[in-house]
DNA sequence: TAGATTGTTAATCGATTAACAATC
DNA sequence: TAGATTGTTAATCGATTAACAATC
């Protein structure tokens, strides 16, 4: 059944994107067809999972067969909206900015970073990857003016909640923010963080 | 009551890195207590859900009062283990791994990268935050004298499961992986997984 | 056909929350 | 005391899994 009506929910939504990733590994080592079953064993993650999670959205297999990788592939990627590239905004051109700006992956799945913003002149002026960084003061009418939904953060702590206003009010509605703060944003606007201090932290306690 | 003998789930573990983080920034700013409600509302968690997940380890709160901030700091790192300093290899000196060898955010945190790796010969020799980047090929034989118990891999997908292998014959339990694959490594060893396009991908499927 | 695998249901399992006695 | 907040219980809510009919 295509998705009957109640709303899916988030954490179906994050396994998506890593199904999508198994299939292009799997597509570009030549296979065609894969299961649930080997695509759960790969990823730790049980075959009826990954079964109920795509049901939400369609029916992509075929019984006895399996699914077909690269339409499996075609369908996530419509679904997650990243059959097309996103204008991506990136404030802060430090080392993790640079690192990201020179980062292909970003690219290759749906995302371009098309404009680089730094407060320190030093900076300004600088290429980097496809783009010349610009003075952060210039970020509200750079990101109203091309329209810009998609930011990344990758500033200081102490500046993050600032940039993060400056992004929302000029219309941004998902920032990844690399800062290691809890940012505080309305609700129509998403969130994703990554501090590798709270990964680190979760695996120390078993140790 | 303090840690009742069912297991606590990884769940809550993932959390309290999440809380400690909250508390290092109040403390900063000088506040000496807080609640459950204060610090649920910063990070858009229920109180219930705060209190809960603390419960697992003993009590550490006043009735009427709240938490005393640096107290509960203190008793999260120990949980944690994170009242130490983990000496961490590092294999990968891209613009990733330079920025995360310059990141001072990791050994505020209970992290100190004092070994790095990479394969390329340019880069053997460069002095890189603390360390000189040394030859891959010296891995296994590095992390086994020295006894590193924690790695970050931040090397290209393709070399990733690679790595992985020789870090985890080598007497690594803990591996904060950034190449965009899911590592296969046996139970005893933890992964922790960063890729930023996940974050992405799961964001602009609301878009 | 025989074997394999899907999509879906129902049952189980785990996580979250509301509520409140205890008490600072 | 009066007000506030904890730690904990019980109820609710959500996520996962086992099982299987359908069918390729």
């Amino acid at each position: 059944m295509v998705g009957n009506s109640l709303k899916i929910h988030d954490i179906v939504i994050g396994r998506l994107p890593i199904y999508l990733r198994a299939l292009t590994f799997l597509s570009a080592e030549g296979q065609e067809i894969t299961s649930s079953h080997e695509l759960g064993q790969k990823l730790g993650i049980s075959s009826a999972q990954i079964r109920k999670d795509l049901s939400h959205f369609g029916e992509f297999g075929k019984q006895g067969t399996g699914y077909n990788i690269e339409y499996l592939s075609q369908q996530l990627q419509r679904i997650l909206q990243v059959d097309r590239e996103w204008e991506t905004a990136l404030i802060g051109a430090g080392d993790l900015g640079r690192a990201l700006a020179h980062y292909g992956g970003l690219r290759e799945r749906g995302f371009r970073i098309t404009a680089i913003f730094d407060n320190n002149p030093a900076k300004q002026g600088q290429k980097l990857g496809d783009c010349v960084v610009k003075d952060s003061a210039r970020m509200a009418e750079v990101i109203k003016e091309y329209g810009y939904r998609v930011a990344i953060i990758a500033v200081p702590a102490a500046a993050a909640q600032q940039v993060a206003d400056i992004c929302v009010e000029a219309g941004v509605k998902a920032i990844l923010n690399y800062a290691p703060i809890t940012l505080s944003v309305p609700a129509d606007v998403h969130v994703q963080y990554i501090d590798p201090v709270l990964h680190l932290q979760r695996m120390s306690y078993y140790l």
